[in-house]
This record gives structure tokens, sequence and C-alpha cells, in this order.
DNA sequence: GTCAACATGAAAATCGATTTTATTGCGCGT
DNA sequence: ACGCGCAATAAAATCGATTTTCATGTTGAC
């Protein structure tokens, strides 16, 4: 046996702790809508729903709360950040600032290889965006990771890593929102032309209207996320998407407001 | 026993985990400089300064690495970020970008309490100056948390808690740039009188002269902490500031670079 | 009838042991 | 002698048990 049975040379870099895969996974739930806003996380329920211990889980509910997606009291445990649409203004500003410069300075610095990697994430992206058309998938996480590479190639030539990450955490917070919206109007909008008309622009280092272009494009997602704000206002709160594991003592029926983080 | 002998009812709020007050001591340890960049930060090391345990220091070492202080590789540990010109030349930028717009947006919303708020922080920080002046202490942390209130309060009425979120974790960055070069030059250098100008101005609601003087004094700070990297650069890295914990084998002579991360 | 102290149960937080993984030094074959 | 594979060691990562803390519902006194 020459062993060396373990690690295929291909996969070799793809070493991932489990605490970072249940990192992405939280993430994609939360912002996903598995688990709706305000819900608290329940660590143990965690541990079963993703089939490990305590430590990890601990460790990647540490890492989503210092991304604004989730809140961490002390003693008193995790839970999805609200949603409010002062808090989806905020987002939405900030991230019209911030890519506006990051944006400018991109069209400004870019070279070649920048421009082909903008021409690349945009083609990956409407390539997923034609056989995924179907409604009822509620959630396309391969056109989401190409729809969120494509507005990161946009910006990268920008020079500051800090100013990306800032954009990617902005980015990250907007499409929970966005997909807030989409669970009631089941069905894409479909702006993939919005994504085409941009991309025109920047490759034409056209500064101004680029930049024009993105910021309408991020002010559709504000307006389109903001309907369903109102609509998810009054909703009675609820646990995860699978029902919550039954209680021993089914709530009495006036507690209306099921599992909620008092504040 | 009547029991109640455990908590007083004036420290009632202060019930902290382990996880946060670690997470506390070891960002301030990092950003004064106490971790060298490039340390490699062993767990177990960690446990027995801090006298904790494994998991706060580890939910702890997931916090800041979400801050951008210390980088973490699957499988291969936590080590404090690297320093060089580039990275503090993106800071700084960016911090410029972000405090101009979210100063702009203050002076323009900004109500009275905000104007008192200034007041109060500033006069708080100048009176913390006086006395801290002797140059042997090598953190006047009571000082440094009062600077960076004093900042945050020039922009704390943007109307954006993202911006102001991002605006401080780019202050934390850059103080650790600052404390780096502090060590070197011992003594405080005198700039109360910068962030005096710049209260005058904004309190006068002329944005483009507080504009400009914050800036200038971000760029300052750049300045300042610039002269530091070069001289940084070719130094062997060091542990923690006390002596690293003796190794059985005292490393060999020829091993120059001790205790740095694999790249 | 109202309020406060108390008991009870649930969840978070912590610890220490165990498992997994990476790194380093050594021996062997070429 | 040089490179390659293997063993030994150190560190990270994970798990499960235990301790602390909070929330809830109840009882008793005023």
């Amino acid at each position: 046996m020459t062993a060396r049975s373990k690690k295929q040379p291909a996969e070799r870099t793809g070493a991932e702790s489990l605490a970072s895969t249940a990192y992405e996974r939280l993430r994609f739930d939360i912002i996903s809508g598995v688990f709706p806003p305000e819900t608290k996380l329940l660590i143990r329920e965690l541990c079963t729903r993703y089939a490990i211990g305590l430590s990890p889980i601990r460790e990647a509910l540490n890492r989503v709360s210092r991304d604004g997606l989730v809140e961490h009291h002390d003693q008193r445990g995790f839970s999805v950040t609200a949603v409010t649409e002062a808090d989806l203004e905020d987002i939405t500003k900030s991230r019209c600032w911030a890519n506006e410069f990051a944006l400018r300075e991109s069209i400004a610095n870019g070279d070649q290889a920048w421009e082909e990697a903008i021409l690349i994430a945009y083609h990956r992206m409407a390539r997923l965006s034609g056989p995924a058309e179907q409604s009822d998938a509620p959630v396309d996480a391969a056109w989401e990771r190409a729809h969120r590479t494509f507005h990161t190639s946009l910006i990268s030539a920008c020079n500051s890593k800090w100013l990306i990450g800032f954009c990617e955490q902005l980015f990250d917070a907007a499409d929970r929102y966005r997909f807030l919206a989409r669970l009631q109007f089941r069905g894409r909008t479909q702006r993939q032309n919005e994504h085409r008309d941009i991309m025109d622009a920047v490759l034409r280092r056209d500064a101004d209207q680029a930049v024009q272009l993105l910021l309408d494009h991020f002010r559709a997602t504000l307006k389109y996320s903001r309907l369903e704000i109102d609509r998810l206002r009054g909703l009675p709160k609820q646990g995860p998407v699978e029902p919550a594991h039954s209680r021993k003592k089914p709530a009495p029926d006036n507690a209306p407001r099921a599992r909620r983080m008092a504040r």
C-alpha cells in the first residue's frame, strides 16, 4: 500500500474546518431567510440541524455576528438581526456611497485583467440565469454566488481591500432583505439587463454613467425589498422553516410571539 | 444563609462573559502592540496569559479576526495581521473617504445633543491628556478610549450605523500602526490642538473646513506611522512582549525568524 | 389584590479530554 | 550526497460533561 489514499491532489486546498463550513452554511441560511429576523438561535438546535458539536457552532455564530447578520448578548445567546426600514435605507445609502467611490477608482485604475474578470463574472452569472428561471426553487445558491462575484469584480480594481470588504458586507446585508422579499413575490424579477448595462458602461470606462446605473440598481433593490417590510411587520414571528422541535408544553394560546429575543 | 452574596446591585449590568472580556483584552493587546505583527497566536499561551479556557479564547480570536486585526487559516491557527505600507495607505485612504462622508452628513443633520456629545467627548479626552504626559507609560488606555469616543462622536449624527461601524473598524486598524510607531518614538506627539481645531470647525458647522482638518489629521497620523514601517521591516519577528515561554530546545542560531506564520 | 422573594427548568458559557491535522526531523533508497 | 517517504511531535479543532446564568411560574406576606 503506497499510502497517499487520504487526499486527492485536486482538493488539496479544501481543508476546511467544521467551524468554517458551519459559518458558510449559517450565513447562507440567514441571508436566504431560513431563519427569519429576530429568531432566537438556539445552539443545541443548530447542533442537531448541522450535525456538529457546540464549539464549531459557537465559533460560526461569532463570525456571523461580526458580519452584522446576527446579534449577540452576553449570557443571552444569539438572535437574527431584526429588519427595519431604517436599516434597509441605511444599508442602501452606505453601499451607494461605498460602491460609487470604489467603482470610480476601479474604472480609473483597472487594467485588462480587471476588464476580463468582469466579463467572465458576468457571463457565468448570465449562464446560470437561464436554467434557474423556474420559480419553484426558492434559492439558487450558484446564481447568488455568481451575482456576488460579479458585483465584487466591478470594484476589484479600486486598490482597497478594506473598501471591498465593506462593500461585500453590505451586499450580504442587502441580500437578506432581497431574499425576504422574494419569499413573497415568488419568481425572480428579471433584472439581468441592469447588470449588462452596468457592465457595458464600466467597460466603456464611462464612470458617470456606470455609477448612475449601479446606484439605480441598488435603489431598485431597495424599492423592491421595502415593499415586503411592511408586510412582514405584524406577522407572527416563527422559528426556522422546518417546524421547531416539538415543545413538551405546546405554547399556550395567549403567547402570540414565539421564540422572540427579549429587548 | 440568606444568599444574595454574589452580585452587588451596582454592577448589575456588568454581566460580561469571559469570551467578551477576552475579546476586549485581546483586541487591546494587539492594537497596542503587545503582540507584534505576524506573531503566531498560540491558543494555549493565550489561555495561560489570560487565565481562561480554550473556548472563550477561541471565541475571542474569531471576533478579532473579523475585525481584521488577526488572520485565520483553517487548521493552521491565528496570527496577527501583518503591517505593510500599502495596508496603511489603504486604511488611511478609506477612512478619509468614510469620515468625510460621515462628517458632512453629521454636520448637516446634527442636533444639539450631538453638539454637546462632541463637547463632552473632547473635554474628557483633554482632561486625560494632561496627567498622562509622562512618556514612560507605554499606553494610556483611558486616553485611547476617550480619543476613540471623540472621533466617533464627530460622525455620530450621520444616521448610519453601518458607516459608523466601518469608521470605528478603520480607526482601530490605524491605531495599531500609530502604536507601533509610538513604541519607537516614546513620548506622545502633542496633537491635542488638532482635535480642538476640528471640534471648533464642526461646531461652527463649517463642513469644508472641518473635513479639511480631519483629513489632515488622518494624514498626519499616516505620515507619523509610516516612518516606522521601514524600521520594522527586517527586524527579527518575536513573540509577545514578555519573553516567550522557554523552549525546551532553544532554537538553533540559524533560525532567524521565530514563530512566524507560513505563508 | 398586588408585589416581592423563591424554586424550578432551560439555555448559555465554560472547561478539560480527545481527536484530527499539520509540521518537523529522521532514515532509507537512489 | 540528495531527495522522498515515514514516524514523532506539537498544535488546532472538536466533542461532551459540567458550571453559571437567565427566565418563568409559584407561593406567601403585606
